[in-house]
This record gives structure tokens, sequence and C-alpha cells, in this order.
DNA sequence: TAGCAGGATGTGT
DNA sequence: ACACATCCTGCTA
């Protein structure tokens, strides 16, 4: 498969054209709303929830995903009031259809000539209107994501292919051969990350028969999760234009990006939490009330899902611009700053990424302290929700935030997912505000493990990754990507505000004789090892 | 210079 | 008793 080339064509969607598709200025009459509810932000033309009449479906092939997609253009077509050639020129003589069956296949290209004859058609239809080539566009984007999104939900798969571990790939992996009868690769654990980085050549060499759609179908991936950005905006749509979809559909239809990742996070700390692995928490944790449906919280529910109607101040106050980047941890520090005092830190993610100690600076601490005062305020959950692209496992925090035996739940284990965790259970008040603006703490008497607290950073890598971040999920090996970052959020934990690396890495050294973490074999600085079974 | 290794001792639960 | 927190010396990349 010549997958540049859907790249490319799927890339062009998703480059500005997230503008309500219109058709000759009659799209109501076209698309009915339900079919097309993208929830635009004023100011924003990327984020945009999406419902499908037939999401429900499982559909799981790019031959499927055309078949609707033209099926619902023949529909159009028919529903479209009779115009004159000149309002709708498409010349059947280069259907859609014909057009793009022909150089996908079963979403596979196949020569260069494939190329040329998109450029063609494509210039061709673009003279005569390039609203119709959105249509195009937005339909096969839309049901390329809605078919993600479903392998997401079946698989548990985070939605960035990035992120995946090797078990996760392999799933993936697993699952396309078995829908394009491939014949299974003998190299099936490969990081996520390695696998976007392998050409079309690497993938013909993993699996001479059928790499080549493997690649293409996580090109079409890649594409449909990068054109999706899912900017913080979840409760800002909500907010601003009282767009409260129905909890199924908010359950089965959104392309929710970071929600599955931390889905499947939850998923196996409830699941470690289930399976008698009390050695595995110690005597002082509390476990989950087994009384608590708990794969309601990781997988879609139709259970109604409180809304996010409080503290509309709050959220409104911290709404961030499309711009506000993806990068949690920038988000994690600069948010709150930024709009009330005129600091224009935001990390840059290679900023964070190379902030070692070594380039660590003032400013940081002061964004940490600032965010401190986030951790222990009555309204942190929803401030941070709304700060932290919080799309980010919305069910989850949701049910987690709005359920207060849930909540309870979680934070007795150490596993809120809010950044209330941060906070040791039993403070009784937050910081005292010091006249220079920097906060202190309370000494908390929480009992949470060092260990413990990093793999909830660890299973949260959207926003810790450039904090800390696995380095190979199975093996249980991890790397502090910054060391003085991770010692301060320990020291939030803890209230500890003199907590640095040195001390941090001491109490990991510590870890050595008891057999929960290890330097790997291969020793690296700043990478360390969870032994079974606290890498579960 | 940062990170690492590990001993000694203090602190809070 | 336990789990750090703190401080320290010495070593390494």
């Amino acid at each position: 498969m010549n997958s540049s080339v859907v790249t490319l064509q799927m890339k062009q969607m998703s480059e500005n054209l997230w503008h309500p598709m219109r058709i000759n200025g009659c799209m109501d009459q076209i698309v009915p709303k339900h079919e097309y509810d993208y929830s635009m932000s004023p100011s924003d033309n990327i984020h945009f929830n999406i419902s499908s009449p037939d999401s429900g479906k499982q559909s799981c092939t790019s031959d499927q995903i055309l078949d609707d997609v033209f099926n619902e253009l023949d529909n159009t077509v028919k529903m479209m009031p009779k115009q004159s050639s000149t309002d709708y020129p498409i010349n059947y003589s280069s259907h859609p259809k014909n057009l793009i069956k022909m150089e996908c296949g079963v979403g596979v290209f196949d020569t260069d000539k494939d190329v040329n004859t998109l450029n063609f058609h494509n210039q061709q239809v673009a003279s005569h209107d390039d609203g119709n080539m959105d249509i195009y566009r937005d339909l096969i984007l839309r049901h390329l994501i809605q078919d993600i999104t479903n392998t997401c939900l079946r698989l548990y798969l985070p939605n960035n292919p990035c992120e995946w571990n090797p078990t996760q790939s392999a799933k993936w992996i697993q699952e396309t051969c078995g829908q394009f009868h491939l014949k299974e690769p003998r190299q099936l654990l490969i990081p996520g990350r390695a696998l976007m980085s392998m050409s079309l050549e690497d993938f013909i060499r993993l699996a001479p028969e059928g790499g080549d759609t493997l690649h293409a179908q996580l090109q079409l991936w890649k594409t449909a999760y990068d054109s999706c950005p899912a900017p913080n905006n979840y409760a800002y749509t909500q907010l601003n234009h009282n767009h409260t979809p129905p909890a199924n559909q908010k359950d089965n239809n959104e392309w929710q990006r970071p929600s599955l990742e931390i889905n499947e996070s939850k998923r196996n700390q409830y699941l470690s939490n289930g399976n008698d692995n009390k050695q595995y928490y110690g005597n002082s944790m509390q476990y989950p009330n087994p009384n608590v449906n708990t794969a309601n919280h990781f997988c879609g529910s139709n259970t109604p899902i409180p809304q996010l109607n409080t503290n509309i101040n709050v959220l409104n106050n911290n709404i961030q611009s499309p711009e506000f980047n993806h990068n949690s941890f920038e988000t994690y520090f600069s948010h709150s700053t930024k709009q009330q005092i005129p600091i224009n830190n935001q990390m840059s993610p290679s900023h964070s990424a190379s902030s070692s100690s070594s380039i660590y600076n003032e400013e940081d601490d002061y964004n940490i302290h600032n965010h401190a005062h986030q951790y222990n305020n009555p309204t942190p959950q929803l401030d941070f929700y709304n700060s932290n692209n919080m799309n980010i496992n919305r069910n989850m925090q949701c049910k987690s935030m709005f359920n207060p035996e849930h909540t309870q739940q979680m934070a007795s284990i150490g596993m809120n997912n809010s950044p209330d965790s941060f906070k040791t259970n039993n403070i009784v008040e937050g910081p005292k505000v010091c006249q220079n603006n920097s906060p202190t703490f309370q000494r908390a008497s929480g009992n949470v493990h060092l260990w413990h607290f990093i793999r909830e950073l660890l299973d949260q890598p959207l926003k810790y990754s450039t904090c800390v971040r696995w380095v190979d999920r199975s093996e249980g090996t991890f790397k502090i990507e910054s060391s003085h970052h991770l010692a301060k959020f320990w020291g939030l934990r803890k209230n500890r505000t003199q907590m640095n690396y040195d001390k941090l890495s001491r109490s990991l050294r510590q870890y050595y004789k008891k057999g929960i973490i290890q330097k790997p074999e291969k020793k690296q600085r700043l990478v360390y090892k969870f032994l079974p079974p606290y890498n579960l």
C-alpha cells in the first residue's frame, strides 16, 4: 500500500477543514443534525464531538469504512434538492466512490499511478467545488475515527499508537492481521513508538505478507489521531454550547483521545487490585469496594454521567485557547499562572523534556508552587480537569469526582486520578501562603509509598510523561525524564518542601533491598525498573 | 556536575 | 517497626 497517499489525503482533510460542512448553503437539508454533531468552539475549529448513527457498529476494515461513506454519500445525494450541474458539479464519471475505491482497495493503494489519479481527480473535483471534497474528507475521516474508536474500545488501546506498549501493539497487529486475513509477523511485541517510526520497508521486512497493509492501517490510525487534537475544551463545549450529548453518545461516539489510555491503566490497576494482590499494595493499602462496578470505569458505559454544571466560574477562568498545547506537563505548570501573572513561561515540550535539574529554573518552581494551590484548593479537580486536555478519562473523572463513594475509594488507595492524589489523604487545611506568594505546606501524614506514587504518574502518561515515563512497560523499566520535577511532585505529595532528587533517589535505592525497584541490567542514568509484581 | 550507591541517623505514624 | 527524610562520603560518566 502506498500509505503516503492515504496519509497525504487524510492530512489534507485534517488541515483547516473542520468547518461546519455546508453544501451550497443547504447543509441542514442534506445532513441530518444528529449525524453531524460537530460541536465547534467559537474560537476553535478543531475540536468536535462526533456522533454517528451507526456508532454501535463494529466496522473494522477500511473497506467497510468506505462502504459506509459511500452509502452515506449516495443517501446524501438522494436527499439533495435537485440542482443544476453547476450547483452540484460532481462528475459521476469520476464518482468519488470509484475514485477512492480504486485508490484504496481494501485500505491499500497500489501504484504510483494512483497518486497521479488521485491528484488528477482531486484537481478536477477541486476545480469544481472544494466544498464537495470536504464532504468526502469529512465523511471518510468521520468513519475512520469511528472505526478506530470502536477498535480502541474493543481492545482497550490508547488512541495514540505512540503510547502503545508492546503488548498493546501486539494486540493491534493481531487484530489487524485478523481483519485482513494476514499472516501474523513473528515479532509482535514492539512498542508503539517504535512501530510508528517504522517505514513501509520496515513493515515489509517484519511481515513480508501484509506488512504493507499493517503500515497503511497504522498510518490511517495516526492520521485520524493527528486530525483530532482534542483540546481541553470538553467542559468548555458543554458550558458554552450547552451541548450535553446523551451518555451513550458520549461513551461510544466521541473521539476520546486520552481516555482509553487512562482507562487501560486504570483497568490494570483495578485488575491488579481485584486479583488478590494484597501483598502488592502492602498492608497499609485499602481496596476498592468490590461492590462497585469498576468495569464501568474503563469501558463504555451507558450509566448517566453527572454533568459538569458546577464551578462555572472556575471553569471559565481556566479555559484555554485552542492553541493551549497538548503537553500536559506544560499545561500543568503554566495554566494556573497564565491569567494571573504576566509570566510567559510556558514550558515547551523540548524544555520540559530537557528540564532535568540542570535546566530547572525558578520560574518552574514558581509554577509548581502556584499549581500547588490547586492541590489544596477546594476546587482543584475541575480546575485541573479543564486544564489538562481533559478529555482524559472523562467518564472516569466524572464518576470519580462526582461519586463521593468512588472518590473516597480511589483516594484511599492513592489512585485518585485527580490532582488530589497529590494531596496526602488527611491534610486538614490548605497551604499557607507566605507574603512572597509562595505557599508553605503543612507536614502531611499520608503514608503513600514512593514506588506507588511513581506508578501513579507512570500510568498517566498524558499528564506526566515529560516527568516520568515507561521505557518498557512489560519489563517495568521507566525513565525519570525530569528528576527535578519528579522530586517536586513527590515533595508536594508528601508536603516536603525541601524534597529534591537526591533525597528521592535515596528513597528509591532503599527499594533495592526490598525487591521493589532495581536498576536495569544495562545501567542508564535515571532509568529504573520495577520488579515483579510491582511492574504489573 | 548530575547521578549513583549506600551508611548513619532523625522523624512521623 | 516501618517508610521515608535528611545528611553524608565516595565514586562514576
